[in-house]
RNA sequence: GGGUGAUUAGCUCAGUGGUAGAGCGCUUCGUUCACAUCGAAGAUGUCGGGAGUUCGAAUCUCUCAUCACCCA
């Protein structure tokens, strides 16, 4: 054997005869009959690379998998990665601009989602190869797609996950449980499409805080009064204006009312009053009321809020409360609105509903565009720019002097007085707008960098609310197992509170949303005036003329295809007179080629009175669902639902998930939510959540801080092996992990003292010789013992693993290993390896070496894979190798007793030696100055390894130490090194004197434990049993050593 | 502001009521035929502070302090 492991080289070589020998293939390795085991890879983004969080969390999935796999499980570890929406046409779009090919718009919808299959056909197996390099088991033959099977799929992307989408969208949308709505949502101006919370990063940034004066309607004035805590008045002026804070001026355009605490007495005479909103022509002000809502902080600002129930999450709900109109200003991308009716007219519609004089609807309230024609079509910051300044230059900023400190680096310092110098000032040249610098968080979307606008759009949404329960019971009953316990409350504090979900995306790459839209002709008060069945040309006028048409407003159906869903129009045609209730559904395009369509197809009915030409136009919507939605089904649609198939049948419910907290809302709940919606099943027995892998300094990683730890630069250098023993062994649950090389390095290390072992065993013909079975007899010691300590270490791994504390797995494997098998073991089998016992220790070390090897598979595969070929030939590969069930029946408790009191006695003769300084490759004579018969025995049958372990050259029983010799309490005995010339007298004692001191703090407590009578009545008999065993072993070495201290006086 | 968690050796952290441990680092010694990516020995703790429950608390309860993360 080499020296050292080779990682580079074995590790590629291994996994390839694994993954050609089929053995990560679902039910490899099973025995009949057997139970099954699941886990469902969390899907990677397929745009994605490895990243210490995809390697930690696989790590730990692939060891549960080998784990069960070896104890002849019917195992799936089933891999795939999803579509990623936003990300990957991100990616796309990137790439086209880079090599100057057209845009996605020039090209085309189904040119566009072409280029990214190709796309993922080229890069998307990126991440499966890095996790192959980490030693990944996964059955690569079932990897699957989020994407899988949609239209446009090439050869090779075949796979049933789009019609699961889709079947699972129409169920839904036909239960109720989809709907589609305005509601705010983050916006992305630069994808131009909703994006999730969980791609928006809240990010505080230098900000600021306008204080404006909203002018009361009507000449209207009020006594503002200021107070401190007792009620004791503070400041008092008469107002004719309300003051409003607000760190978004642009938004004022859409304001639907200012709203103040109901406890708030400053504000109590004007609530229900109107105010204007300082912008936009003068002589068409928009007024809006004053309001209460428990929202404001009176402490914070001027304690009044203005409500922009379009453009912010906190108002939104407030409007929702309230019945405030809400009025989106922006477009698509941002920039401020420049469709719909001129300003004076908006603004005229927005007024009466003000006055309560006018309800909208929510598609008439979206049709009205409250931005003044001079901002109309600018971006949303230029906007806020300007409408600052028009506030400023009317007088209606809030002012302050211009040495207030709230200006931040604005503030200019005290002005000079004029007696030193300065320029004369009048009071009111001193003051300057309120303008507070301010800390503000800023959402932004974490792909395009620009900052988020909450929006009010029309989009699909899940109505959570009606599927939440189930999820919800099975996490109370446990039926869902969720570790550690903490995140339970996670999930229950996310699920109690749960809000729709928004799953539509204004995107090309994803499942397109199988509804289509056609005009409600059905508008009120429409009829045949002839009630002849045929329509004149006034009739069809009047027909068309009296809809709206109003975005927002259609009817709409869903099915899996056009075929089906024109069918379901027939509720919309019934109610139209004839012949228009005959007309044949056509798909068109869009939105804007059905009113052509249909204008044309009446006109054409007008010239030639032939009903049969009559078409109704539907559309499909454009819009692609959240990732999410098909991530949420991912549990089943792995597995081929919606056919029923024998994976389904076998492996559903999955047994594990293990996955990060993060996405504990986004993705476990919602596939709790939707695995139970649609086939009313648990996706998964037990949520294993793992924390967050830190840089050494407990900082997140992050690409932009610089300290992120690329997986397959520290596989490169320290080996698979390494990385992933670090990363178990720091696995506490619920703590996170902070990775430093060193630590990894410790690892490496590791598995080079393991591979030293192995090579210490073919050195000694361990290699090729039988393997001990259990139940076979044996002889030596340490043998008997070392069988035990595998058993134990089974008991103990199997323990830890069963309750998914990998970190005591790995570090009880760590501390046998090395601590046990090693450092005493192998130093025991070398005299044994010299005498009559060598070839039962041949037998033994092979055994307990196979033992180790299989228990520490599933956390270092690839060095026990190697050593496993090499320490013999075997039937099959370590990765199908059995794991062991024995247990206490392999402890024998003498012979443990019996290696303990060995053990000490070397310890305590290494002891003495080092601290006396004896030099390290001295051999010293000891005295045996006592030992009762069960000492004599191990010694008799243990001298070779006590003689060659401690450096003792012989032992010579005597009845007094001579002088100059250091004592050594044992069980049972008492022996002395003598070192005459090596040690003084003082510094013996002092040794002595030290390890009593010692001694008799720890009888103290062990002594006033048992010397109360409540601890005798109340502790456990095994607890009060233990201690006084400790008590009196404590005593024997204390009186052993007072004995030496006394014999050293003596001497003296 | 709301929620969750943390505070144990120089560092990173285990410790699930029975009297404190590991790894790394540090000091000294050592190349004895598996391994210097090693071995032997050693030092280091008011378990964040305070109070309570208990025969017994690092562990359970309360409280204070500090820090971190999530949500607003």
């Amino acid at each position: 054997m080499e020296k050292t492991f080779n990682a580079e080289d074995a590790e590629a070589r291994i996994y390839k005869d694994w993954e050609e020998s089929g053995a990560f293939r679902a039910g490899a390795n099973a025995a009949p009959g057997a139970e099954t085991f699941s886990i469902m890879i969390p899907p990677p983004n397929v745009t994605g690379s490895l990243h210490m969080g995809h390697a930690f969390n696989n790590t730990l999935q692939d060891i549960l998998i080998r784990w069960h796999r070896m104890r002849g499980h019917d195992t799936l570890w089933q891999p795939g990665q999803d579509h990623a929406g936003i990300a990957t046409q991100m990616v796309v779009e990137r790439e086209l601009a880079r090599h100057q090919q057209p845009s996605r718009r020039e090209m085309g919808r189904e040119a566009f989602t072409a280029k990214v299959w190709e796309w993922k056909a080229q890069s998307g197996g990126t991440i499966i190869e890095q996790l192959k390099r980490l030693g990944a088991s996964c059955d690569w033959s079932r990897n699957a797609f989020t994407m899988s099977g949609a239209p446009g799929a090439p050869a090779g992307e075949e796979g049933n996950f789009h019609d699961a989408v889709i079947k699972v969208f129409v169920k839904m949308y036909e239960d109720g449980l989809i709907y589609r709505g305005k509601r705010l949502v983050n916006w992305d101006p630069h994808f131009e499409t909703a994006i999730s919370d969980l791609e928006v990063e809240n990010i505080e940034v230098d900000g600021h805080m306008w204080h404006f004066k909203y002018p009361l309607a009507d000449g209207v004035t009020y006594e503002y009064v200021e107070r401190d805590e007792d009620g004791n008045e503070l400041f008092r002026e008469t107002r004719d204006y309300i003051s409003i804070a607000t760190t978004r001026p642009e938004t004022m355009l859409g304001d639907g009312a200012v709203a103040v605490h109901p406890s708030d007495e400053r504000y109590a005479p004007i609530v229900g009053k109107l105010c204007e909103i300082p912008v936009g022509p003068k002589e068409h002000r928009r007024l809006i009321p004053i309001i209460t809502d428990e929202y404001p902080d009176p402490t914070f600002g001027s304690g009044a809020v203005k409500i922009t129930g379009a453009h912010d999450f906190n108002d939104y709900q407030v409007a929702k409360r309230g019945g405030i109109p809400m009025y989106r200003l922006m477009d698509t991308k941002g920039a401020m609105r420049d469709d719909g009716a001129p300003y004076a007219e908006a603004a005229g519609v927005a007024i009466s509903v003000a006055k309560g004089e006018a309800m909208l609807t929510e598609a008439e309230a979206d049709a009205v565009n409250l931005v003044p024609d001079d901002l109309r079509g600018l971006d949303r910051f230029e906007a806020r720019t300007r409408v600052i300044d028009q506030i400023t230059s009317e007088g209606l900023a809030v002012m302050t002097e211009a040495t207030d400190p709230r200006l931040g680096k604005a503030a200019v310092k005290a002005p000079v007085e004029p007696s030193e110098g300065g320029e004369m000032r009048t009071e009111d040249e001193n003051l300057v707008p309120l303008v507070e610098a301010k800390k503000i968080m800023q959402p932004f979307g974490d792909r395009s960098k620009v900052v988020i606008e909450p929006m009010l759009t029309d989009q699909w949404f899940v109505d959570t609310a009606k599927i939440v329960g189930p999820a919800l019971e099975a996490v109370r009953n446990g039926t869902t197992d969720i570790l550690p316990e903490q995140h339970k409350k996670v999930y229950f504090n996310w699920l109690e509170n749960i809000e729709p979900w928004c799953i539509s995306r204004q995107l090309w790459w994803g499942h397109q949303i199988p509804v289509w839209y056609g005009f409600d002709l059905t508008g009120a008060g429409f009829t045949d005036d002839e009630g002849d069945g045929a329509l004149d040309e006034v009739e069809l006028r009047r027909l068309l003329s009296d809809q709206s048409l109003l975005k927002g407003d259609e009817r709409h159906h869903a099915a899996a295809s056009f075929a089906e869903v024109a069918e379901r129009f027939g509720d919309v045609l019934a109610d139209l007179p004839t012949p228009v209730h005959h007309a044949r559904v056509v798909e068109v395009a869009d939105r804007a080629t059905a009113i052509d369509t249909i204008s044309e197809s009446l006109a054409a009915y007008t010239v030639d009175q032939d009903p049969t030409k009559l078409v109704y136009p539907v559309w499909r919507d454009p819009d692609v669902l959240d990732t999410w939605f098909s991530s949420g089904l991912w549990p089943i649609g792995t597995l081929g639902w919606p056919e029923e198939t024998e994976e389904l049948k076998k492996y559903f419910p999955t047994s594990v998930l293990i996955t990060g907290f993060d996405i504990i809302f986004f993705w476990v709940a919602r596939m709790m939510m939707m695995q139970y919606a649609t086939v009313g099943e648990r996706p998964f027995d037990t949520v294993y959540v793992h924390a967050l892998v830190r840089d050494e300094k407990g900082k997140k990683m992050s690409k932009s801080l610089g300290n992120v730890l690329d997986p397959l630069e520290l596989i490169d250098e320290f080996g698979a092996d390494a990385v992933r023993f670090t990363l178990t062994s720091m696995a506490a649950m619920g703590r996170d992990l902070k990775l430093s090389t060193q630590r990894i390095q410790g690892y490496r290390n590791f598995g080079t003292k393991l591979w030293n072992a192995a090579r210490f065993a073919e050195m000694n013909g361990v290699f090729g010789h039988a393997r001990w079975q259990p139940g076979q007899p044996i002889e030596a010691t340490a043998n008997k013992w070392i069988v035990g300590e595998i058993a134990k270490t089974r008991a103990a791994v199997d323990e830890a693993l069963t309750a998914f504390r990998f970190n005591d797995a790995a570090n009880a494997l760590y501390a046998f290993t090395w601590g046990t098998f090693c450092d005493w073991y192998l130093e025991f089998s070398k005299p044994l390896f010299d005498a009559d016992a060598a070839e039962e220790t041949r037998a033994v070390m092979g055994w307990a070496l196979d033992q180790v090897l299989i228990m520490l598979h599933p956390f270092m595969p690839f060095i026990t894979e190697e050593l496993w070929g090499a320490s013999a030939t075997r039937e099959k590969h370590l990765i199908h190798g059995d794991w062991p069930t024995y247990g206490a029946d392999l402890i024998d408790t003498e012979a443990d007793a019996e290696m303990a009191w060995v053990i000490d006695l070397i310890e305590k003769v290494r002891s003495v030696r080092g601290e006396m300084n004896v030099p390290a490759g001295a051999k010293v004579p000891l005295l045996k100055l006592a030992l009762d018969e069960t000492g004599e025995a191990a010694w008799a049958r243990n001298e070779a390894m006590i003689l060659r372990q401690a450096r003792i050259e012989s032992l010579t029983s005597t009845d007094a130490a001579p002088k100059g010799s250091a004592t050594i309490a044992v069980h049972g005995g008492t022996f002395a090194l003598p070192l005459e010339g090596l040690i003084d007298i003082a510094a013996e004692k002092a040794r002595l004197e030290k390890s009593l001191g010692k001694l008799a703090k720890e009888m103290g407590g062990l002594k006033g434990r048992l010397s109360n009578p409540k601890f005798l009545e109340s502790a456990p008999d095994d607890v009060v049993e233990e201690t006084k065993e400790l008590l009196s072993g404590k005593e024997e070495e204390e009186t052993r050593l007072k004995t030496a201290l006394a014999r050293l006086a003596e001497v003296s």
